[in-house]
DNA sequence: GCGGATTACTGACCCGCTTTACTAAAGCGC
DNA sequence: GCGCTTTAGTAAAGCGGGTCAGTAATCCGC
């Protein structure tokens, strides 16, 4: 017969003294208690296992010591790698150490309207978002009302907007510094449409890494997919046969995506064109995905769940109104070196 | 200047009636309120877009519209494969069709205890586990005081835990169906200890498989691996060693754990054996890591989606006190054929 | 045109906790 | 032992919404 769950009131009369002490003293505020009766409750508070009732403290206070995840569509989730879940892995880890919980809020909600109304109406006091796809409304809406929202892994241009990100511009320089010191010299980037923060600084780090070995004449080939697209095979295949027909062809390929990448390095042999011997393939984030492939993919990786637990403590820092140091955080990219690179053949090399 | 969040007030002012008429509307009591009162409150709560202060509700109705997923450690998710993710991307599906979040609650709890207690104290109606590891204290004690708890693919023997789950012995049939049909007369399976059901499950299976083949001698060589232990090198080197020695060596695998499977499959060809040449593997759950593998794993699926869905179904009727049909909700599994499995090679055919 | 039922609606309290404003008692200088 | 301060503690008012018990107004039969 389980008995009922202990409130404030019974952990009160156990330590003979009134709610308000009790909830002074679980709530550390040092107005005057003295050591023993300060003791008398935490010993009461312990003994009933007492906990405060969430909803209860929640209301009271305005806050609800939880976290929001805004997911932006259901693919957040089944994108089949393990990004998603890496950089959340880092996230309810630092949570739990703050002592909050983490509430996931869908993108299934039948209006953005009402998500906003949950998230500011109590659900949580705080939203992570995590995506490659940017929210056309939500976000903007929140920002404006002051709500804290931190991105994760992404930007927006909003400058109230915070965010954890990584150095996308140095990963971009990493991928083509490895590709040229192997000796490729035409470099095609595989990058997303405007509205990717990422893409265009990684595209860029590119840049800069060809024009630091003096190859500033053409720069990189490149070529955007939409912005908001899945990707599909279809699109694999279409740019698999644009790599075969370029002319020059380049000897290397840098996609900005994980899943696209391994997609292209798919297609490609039903072009005639084998990995690495006639293409070396670059992917980012370097999950699961890009390590047991076939053959294994070089890969430039985010610190994922780092990435995670430094989006809990910015949010957490906003939540506060703590002043933070800067509105985005930066962690480095690293490249993991596997077998899809090889150094390009003498002839594609020599056509150059 | 962000206004205010509405209240039920705001809602009741506005549409010119008490906060007790506006509450009946919007919780749908029937209590005689004429439709034109009804379309006033509802337009008045739609023009405010209204939600009800989620903690406020929860402090009222005892009820917090949240359904919660024990996190039984930090390995659910970053064990490297989309497992967890595949089945919490249908959970979220249906909660939110159900106008409910999902709050995750983590194991790093300081101690189950007050895990307990937050959990019973308004942190959630209900609590999904999701687990090949046995939790402890915490699940039979929430059974005991008669909280909702439903197991998603695993089960607990509690005579009160309901479960999802998928046909596991079934899915061992298929498995080594599949690999009789190829030839194979010698299978090993290897699957964890005595406290994870759907080991014993699988491996009863595939001795159902090979009676009804009228292999009922011998049986299946088996080999345990400790419950509760996360897969490592070594284990893996230990095996596949094992596997090798083994006299007469079995000329196929079934391995129940998609991770332990690939790093076996990793393994065998620095024994000297080749996959799957030498060797047949079978994995379960045919995730990501078994479809992009080398060589792609054949695998026994579960429907991991649906799953996370029904799970949903089954906690949210417990909550409610439904009378449900069954306690534990079974699935399908389905046989993937990928490259790891040939026809055994006839010398050792013949040499069983 | 009176009693009883029905319709339409509301006042007031409760959920468990926080917090402000307040008080009773002890301490202290003189 | 008088006033002032400090110490130790409390009563009561919310936070926002749910809900029971109740009421005023209308309807109906006769």
């Amino acid at each position: 017969m389980p008995t009922r769950r202990a409130r404030l009131k019974d952990v009160a009369d156990r330590a003979g003294v009134s709610p308000t002490t009790a909830s002074f003293v679980l709530n550390g505020r040092t107005d005057a208690i003295p050591e023993s009766t300060r003791q008398r409750v935490l010993d009461a508070a312990a003994g009933l296992n007492y906990r405060p009732h969430a909803a209860a403290r929640s209301l009271a206070t305005g806050r609800t010591r939880r976290i929001g995840i805004v997911l932006n569509q259901p693919e957040s989730f089944s994108t089949r790698d393990t990004f998603f879940s890496e950089i959340l892995a880092g996230i309810v880890e630092r949570s739990t150490e703050h002592d909050r919980n983490v509430l996931l809020l869908s993108a299934h909600y039948p209006d953005w309207r009402s998500l906003y109304a949950d998230i500011t109406g109590g659900a949580a006091d705080g939203v992570l978002q995590i995506s490659r796809f940017l929210h056309d409304k939500l976000t903007p809406t929140l920002l404006a009302a002051g709500f804290p929202v931190v991105c994760v892994s992404f930007q927006l241009e909003d400058e109230r907007c915070f965010s954890v990100d990584c150095d996308n511009s140095a990963g971009g320089y990493l991928a083509a510094r490895h590709l040229l010191d192997l000796g490729h010299r035409r470099i095609a980037v595989l990058y997303p449409g405007e509205g990717m923060s990422w893409g265009a600084e990684r595209l860029q780090g590119v840049r800069r890494a060809l024009a630091d070995a003096g190859q500033n004449g053409a720069g990189p080939l490149t070529r955007e997919w939409e912005e908001r697209t899945l990707p599909d095979p279809e699109w694999a295949h279409h740019t698999a046969r644009w790599v075969r027909d370029s002319d020059p062809r380049p000897t290397a390929l840098i996609c900005c995506d994980e899943i696209r990448a391994r997609m292209i390095a798919e297609c490609l042999p039903s072009t005639g064109l084998r990995v690495p011997e006639d293409v070396s393939v670059v992917s980012f984030n370097s999950t699961e995905i890009s390590e047991r492939c076939n053959p294994p993919m070089t890969s430039v990786g985010q610190p994922l769940p780092q990435i995670g637990r430094a989006a809990v403590d910015l949010l957490l820092a906003r939540i506060r109104g703590t002043e933070t140091p800067e509105r985005v955080v930066r962690f480095p990219m690293q490249l993991h070196i596997r077998a899809s690179c090889s150094a390009p053949r003498a002839a594609a090399v020599a056509r150059c």
